[in-house]
DNA sequence: CTTGACAGGTGTACGGCGTACACCTACCTT
DNA sequence: AAGGTAGGTGTACGCCGTACACCTGTCAAG
């Protein structure tokens, strides 16, 4: 009688809720720490129950991935390819942005997701009807590489550490350790320069989004150069 | 005696030879399937022992990503910029390419390593020199990003699968596998286009090596227009 | 020559992981 | 009423990283 209540008190699970459960965990807690264990916990059930569900861990990944993938705006039709594509990349990077741990997850993937393939054909599509050749297409494609999925992709990634540890950052070093400053003195110069809008500044001072739009479009502009000047293969 | 024989016989650890045998282990196994028990067992040691060279596998993985970046050929001074980056940055692309589990290894780190930090240090130096501002350098690094270290980082990354399976691998099907090419036709028809240079292509219809470099050269001569025109920030 | 510190390899053990497999139970169909 | 089926359960196995106590050979100081 109580465990028919306790069975009554939760929903019953589905692939849907146990892919969303994923990835809110995966979001607060960040991915290294999204075990099946912990999945099937937070959705008050035993740990194999989620296998009725998905088919192992990385089929949850799968599943995971294309939940956000999903989360991207659609294309929207516009003469100017330019700016269709623009607009869609910065939208993932929105969404990307919301859940830091997919990036990793993507470009750890040996074969892309269902969704994924959805979202560069449509991408392959806009090229296509904004008069590029099949060839310069696909060398765009690989230009591009994952910014086409809106990673910045950095070495020095300030943003990614996934999970805050706590209720306030122990307040992370707005310039180099200065020992480090002295060993490395052209990133501690480029560290310090950071001159452009200091209010959308996150704690370094680097603003990422500005640092996003500007290679965007630094390849953007070259490759509208290459299609302009009628590029054909080689 | 046998056991002092079994003791002679192998060298005694050292965090080199530990480091070495796990990047040798990454690079046939994968990374995937490297852990301090298989690499113990490698070196004919407990897994126990490993722990008196590297402090925790953490640790161990950054050493694996320092020993891997040192092979890196070091910036040749050229009065040319251009020259000097495309060299060294072609030369950090080979290294990757034998080490195939270093790209997502170096991108999985927070924190760059100190091999790292003297590589994109000596980078940003060659673009001082070469008449960059410190703040042109800023985003120059931004916008290139990883590529700034080889890495091709494509979503489609075919080149990535470490440790082959057999000594033959199943043929990986040379085009879309049909269903898909009705449902991503542009990525079909992108797949089949392949013009380029059919000798140097692997298995599938694409010259990774051209494409890398296409990127590169686009990066770089948008990079260098915008150095010509006196960028200044913003 | 003894002693004792120390570097480095060993053995055992713990907790966490993914997941195979047998099970049970509520419900739906016939 | 009978039986199939979808979905949650319990147990167990083998792998992982690594803490901790231990042993052993080497070498310097007394």
């Amino acid at each position: 009688m109580a465990e028919q209540a306790e069975t009554l008190r939760r929903a019953p699970l589905s692939r849907d809720r146990v892919l969303r459960a994923a990835v809110a965990l995966a979001d607060e807690a960040g991915i290294e720490s999204l075990s099946m264990r912990k999945l099937a916990q937070e959705l008050g059930v035993v740990p194999m129950a989620l296998y009725k569900h998905v088919s192992n861990k990385d089929e949850l990944l799968d599943g995971m991935i294309d939940a956000v993938v999903g989360e991207i705006e659609p294309l929207v039709p516009d003469a100017d390819w330019k700016r269709a594509l623009r607009r869609r990349i910065l939208s993932a990077r929105q969404v990307l942005l919301r859940h830091p741990w997919a990036a990793l997850a993507i470009e750890s993937k040996l074969d892309a997701t269902p969704a994924i393939l959805d979202y560069l054909n449509a991408m392959v599509g806009a090229l296509r009807d904004g008069g590029f050749s099949t060839d310069l297409a696909h060398h765009v494609m690989h230009a591009m590489g994952s910014r086409m999925m809106g990673f910045s992709q950095e070495l020095f990634d300030t943003s990614r550490r996934a999970g805050r540890s706590g209720p306030a950052d122990p307040a992370p070093p707005a310039t180099f350790p200065a020992e480090a400053a002295a060993r490395f003195p052209h990133l501690a110069a480029i560290a310090g320069a950071a001159s452009h809008d200091d209010a959308s500044v996150v704690g370094e001072g680097c603003d990422d989004q500005f640092e996003f739009e500007f290679a965007l479009d630094l390849l953007l502009d070259g490759i509208d150069r290459l299609r302009a000047q009628g590029w054909s293969s080689r």
